[in-house]
DNA sequence: CGTCTTGTGTGCGATAATCGCACTCAGCGT
DNA sequence: ACGCTGAGTGCGATTATCGCACACAAGACG
């Protein structure tokens, strides 16, 4: 099938890097570059390269990471080498915590009767979405794991797609997402990881709530009608809880 | 919406604030402060009310939440109100991820097994422990269930208790630490959640490596023994990955 | 064993980023 | 329509930050 055009560089490496705009806070940017820079290295920096990595004084990245590690938000491991730390744990938990607490039984749910790995995507900006849960089948031998806190492109893969067809319709817009608005559901095929399906319904939500999408992940859809009812009635089933 | 009010003073309000010490970065900090602000706020603040949190000028927090946002740790939703950003998400999943990862599915095996709620903490300071990861059991009509981040006194809960008794004597130490030094794992009762026992083995790690803990939350411990040998075997079954 | 190298941590003055005033703008209620 | 509350912006005084110079610790190597 003609759908060749999607590969690893294009969903894998899709960094949101932050430049330094104008009025923003430089301190603080340079802080949170830090957590960046330590995300993409999870075995641990010094201070000299962290220093390097930003293009900073080494007594500048000194006196941030220690300022990092009074929120515990850095660590320093058991030779000087410093990683993220715990409190980040605890500041995510709090991000969109009746959305996903909400939403973390339907996922269970869903991920079980279908036998596939499901997932809560929401809207991040005019052009992005960002996976938040991912929920894999209890008991499948085989299925599709990805972790969240993935970034892709609004229009690229099945949620984001899902999302752009439960909005008024543009006139530029992708063929799938007239498709979505029309069936209820997106699907699509090798956009978010390559070779695997995703089936994604809008979740319906109030003016000015956050946007999301419910899905499930699978290797083929000879069963498509079967898979998108199930995502469909998820995704409803959530907008019911968050009326 | 549900917000989780808990129960006895003696835990809930053990939050690490980190006050402005010398040797910080002013700027930094009040931007991290403002996460921690709004994380205690989870239906969102003004900048305004933030600025009053912060006892900072308007101006400065407005600067703040600007470049948060730009780094997709603040949202703005419908009208002006902030939240926490899902860009924390992304950073959490790097936070021991080594750790958790190979944890997972240890930790459903635990939960499983004993039908009851199995979790995995870290220690995080001289003093203190956080909650890594919560795992309930699948199919049980009622168990423990509390949100993973929390923070806790080393020598309250089982889960610390474990990590002191797997560390060398000292005089000065709870009885409780040496009986977990001598049986290979900790008990405690009503000292993080009140009315419910915790019972936890340290994972045994390399020197330098994170300190940690797996244990199970149950109502009664009429089984201790049961209980406590399948604890013990999902610690070492962790440490031996860890090697 | 001493020395050299590499990288971390600290004090302090010049500098540049931040702070906060004054102002404008947008939304809302009366 | 009007006033009011709170958000956003430009710009000069101030203050936090930057980065040099130095001291210190740990591992490498002869």
């Amino acid at each position: 099938m003609p759908r060749m055009r999607e590969l690893p560089a294009q969903t894998e490496n899709f960094d949101l890097r932050v430049e330094p705009d104008a009025g923003m806070s430089k301190t603080l940017h340079n802080g949170l570059e830090i957590l960046e820079l330590l995300a993409r290295n999870p075995h641990g920096l010094s201070v000299s390269e962290i220093a390097d990595g930003l293009a900073v004084h080494r007594t500048v990245a000194h006196r941030l990471v220690r300022t990092l590690e009074a929120h515990r938000l850095c660590r320093r491991d058991d030779h000087k080498r410093i990683t993220l730390g715990t409190g980040l744990v605890t500041l995510a938990e709090s991000v969109e915590q009746d959305l996903r607490t909400l939403a973390r039984p339907i996922l269970e749910d869903l991920a079980d009767s279908v036998e596939a790995t499901a997932h809560l995507v929401v809207r991040e900006s005019d052009t992005t979405v960002r996976a938040m849960m991912v929920i894999e089948p209890r008991r499948s031998d085989v299925h599709i794991a990805f972790r969240p806190g993935q970034v892709h492109p609004l229009d690229r893969g099945s949620a984001g797609l899902a999302i752009l067809g439960s909005m008024p319709p543009r006139p530029e817009e992708r063929p799938e997402v007239t498709r979505a608005r029309r069936m209820g559901y997106a699907v699509s095929t090798g956009e978010v990881v390559s070779t695997t399906i995703g089936i994604s319904a809008a979740v319906p939500s109030r003016a000015g709530g956050t946007q999301a999408a419910i899905g499930v992940s699978v290797f083929d859809a000879t069963d498509e009608p079967r898979l998108a009812a199930a995502v469909v009635s998820a995704a409803s089933a959530l907008g019911e809880l968050l009326r």
